[in-house]
RNA sequence: GCCGGGGUGGUGUAGCCUGGUUAGCACAGGGGACUGUGGAUCCCCUAGCCCGGGUUCAAAUCCCGGCCCCGGCCCCA
C-alpha cells in the first residue's frame, strides 16, 4: 500500500490544537467586531492575474499557480488584500465610507517552510477603506495593538516606519533603486554593523550616504526621541508633514489608551511594494526563531491599480502560526477539557441494555452535558479503565439487574462512591456531581 | 530557488560508523487472565526500516536521485 503524506509546508491539526486556535480566533474575532469591523471571505483562489496586477514579482514567484479544467490560469490567494481590493472596486466604490472588514480564514505561499513559515497558513486581518486621515492609521494599529492583548500577551510592540519618509531618504541619497534600497535597510537587525555596511557600499552607497543611512535607522524608539532627530535629517516640506502626521498618531493612540506599545522605527520599509505611508509590524521577543507576528500599512493607491477610483486605504494582518507558538511559549494559551463530562457503560449485549445505554446517553446530551458511552460495548473492567484513562470524572453503569429495577448506578470516579438512582434521575443527580 | 542537519511500528527510540540471526525495547491500541466495578500485575495480538535505483553472494546499514521533516538564506505573517 502507498503512504499518502501530507503535502510540503502543510499540517494536520488536531483536537488539541483546533481548541487552542478557536480560543485565539475567538479573542481577536471578539476585538475587530467591537471596533465595529465586519467579517468577509472571498474565494480561496482567483485569477493568477488578481494577483499578478499587483505586480510585486516576489509575491508572483511564491504563487500556489495552476490551470483549472476549463484552462483558466488560477492560484490560491497569498494574502487577502488582493481579493477585498477586487470585492471592493466591483461593488462597493460607492459604499458608505469607510468600509471596514476583517477576515481570519487560511492563504497559501509556495516557498521553503522554516520556522513561523509555511505554505498554508492562517491570518487574521483587516482592511479599513476610504479613509485618507491619521484617525484611520490610529484605528488599525490600536485594533492590532489590542487583538494581542486580548489573547493575553503583553511584552512585544508595534513599530511604525514611513514609506514617505524612505522614499524622501532615496531621494535625498540620489538612489534610483529606492526599493532595494529599503530592503537592504529592512535588513538592518539582521546584521552586524559592518556588515551592514559592507551591504550599503556594495548596493553603491557613498561613505557620507551610509553615514546617513545609519542615522536614519537610529530612528527608533519612543517618538518623544525620535521625532526631534528626524526633523532634523529631513528637510522637505512633505517630509515635515509626514512627520507631524506621525506625531498626531502617537496623540491618537494615547487616547486609544495602547501609546505604550507603539515605537517608531523609520527602517522599517516592509516588503509589499504597495504601501504608501505608515507601515508597521508588531514584533514579539522569541528564541523560536520568529520574526515579526504581525504587520500592515497604508496602501493608498492599490484600489486604483485594481481599476477603481483612487481610494485610501489600510490595514493589517496578524500571522497565526506565529502567533500561537509565542503564545504557547508563554504559557498564554489554556489547557483545554477534551474528554466528556460523564460516560454510559452497559452490562451485557442485549439490545434492550443497549438501548438503554443510548437512551440514557441522549438525556444527558439534551441536558447540555458532553457525554458519550462505550459504543465499542467493553467489559465492565475495561470500559472503567477507559473512562479512567481520560479522565472522565462520572461514569452511568446500567446493568440488567438494577434495570428490572428501574434504576442505573451514577459513579464518581475519583472518589469511587457510587450512588444506584432511578433511571429517570440520571440527569440530576450526574448534574448535581459536576457542580452544575 | 539555494544551503546545512535528519527520516526505523501510532508515539519515542536501539541497530547504521565497522553490510550478514526471525529489526530489539518502551509507551499507546486490541484481546485475555477476571462472565457486574477502574487506576496494579501477567500473557497474547496488531503494527515499522520514506520512495526509487545502484554496489554486493547479502543493504535499515554503503552510493546516487527524489519525497518529506527541522533549521538558515531570499521573502514574509
Amino acid at each position: 500500500m502507498t503512504k499518502i503524506e501530507r503535502v510540503k509546508g502543510t499540517r494536520d491539526l488536531l483536537p488539541e490544537q483546533m481548541a487552542k486556535r478557536r480560543y485565539v480566533f475567538d479573542r481577536i474575532r471578539e476585538v475587530f467586531e467591537r471596533y465595529a469591523f465586519n467579517e468577509i471571505l472571498t474565494p480561496t483562489f482567483e485569477y493568477t492575474r488578481l494577483f499578478q496586477l499587483r505586480s510585486g514579482e516576489e509575491v508572483v514567484r511564491q504563487l500556489y499557480a495552476f490551470k483549472d479544467k476549463g484552462g483558466r490560469d488560477v492560484s490560491l490567494r497569498p494574502d487577502l488584500t488582493s481579493s477585498v481590493a477586487r470585492l471592493f472596486v466591483s461593488q462597493f466604490q460607492n459604499a458608505p465610507k469607510p468600509v471596514k472588514w476583517y477576515y481570519i480564514t487560511n492563504m497559501f505561499r509556495y516557498e521553503e517552510p522554516q520556522s513561523g513559515r509555511l505554505r498554508e497558513f492562517w491570518q487574521a486581518g483587516v482592511e479599513l477603506i476610504g479613509s485618507p486621515g491619521i484617525e484611520a492609521d490610529a484605528e488599525v494599529i490600536a485594533l492590532m495593538i489590542e487583538s494581542y492583548l486580548a489573547t493575553g500577551l503583553k511584552d512585544f510592540t508595534v513599530n511604525i516606519g514611513d514609506r514617505v519618509l524612505l522614499d524622501e531618504f532615496a531621494r535625498m541619497l540620489g538612489v534610483e533603486d529606492d526599493i532595494g534600497l529599503m530592503r537592504l535597510i529592512d535588513k538592518k537587525d539582521k546584521l552586524a554593523e559592518e556588515e551592514f555596511v559592507e551591504a550599503l557600499m556594495d548596493f553603491g552607497l557613498k561613505r557620507d550616504d551610509v553615514e546617513k543611512v545609519l542615522s536614519l535607522i537610529e530612528l527608533k524608539g519612543a517618538p518623544d526621541e525620535v521625532l526631534p532627530k528626524a526633523r532634523e535629517l529631513f528637510k522637505s516640506e512633505s517630509a515635515a508633514e509626514e512627520l507631524k502626521k506621525i506625531e498626531e498618531l502617537f496623540e491618537l493612540l494615547e487616547a486609544y489608551g495602547v501609546r505604550d506599545y507603539a515605537l517608531i522605527d523609520l527602517g522599517i520599509a516592509r516588503g509589499f511594494d504597495y504601501y504608501t505611508s505608515i507601515v508597521f509590524e508588531a514584533i514579539a521577543p522569541n528564541e523560536l526563531g520568529i520574526g515579526s507576528i504581525g504587520g500592515g500599512g497604508r496602501y493608498d493607491n492599490l484600489i486604483e491599480v485594481f481599476g477603481g477610483k483612487p481610494t485610501p486605504a489600510t490595514g493589517f494582518a496578524i500571522g497565526i502560526e506565529r502567533l500561537i507558538p509565542i503564545l504557547e511559549s508563554r504559557g498564554l494559551l489554556p489547557e483545554f477539557e477534551l474528554r466528556p463530562d460523564v460516560f454510559v457503560v452497559y452490562i451485557g449485549r442485549e439490545l434492550e441494555i443497549r438501548k438503554k445505554a443510548a437512551e440514557v446517553t441522549r438525556m444527558l446530551r439534551r441536558a447540555g452535558m458532553k457525554a458519550d458511552y462505550d459504543i465499542q460495548g467493553r467489559k465492565l473492567r475495561k470500559a472503567l479503565d477507559y473512562a479512567n484513562r481520560f479522565g472522565i470524572p462520572i461514569v452511568v453503569i446500567i446493568g440488567k439487574k438494577d434495570l428490572a429495577e428501574g434504576r442505573v448506578t451514577v459513579r464518581d470516579m475519583a472518589t469511587g462512591e457510587q450512588r444506584l438512582v432511578p433511571a429517570e434521575k440520571v440527569v440530576e443527580e450526574v448534574r448535581g456531581m459536576l457542580g452544575r
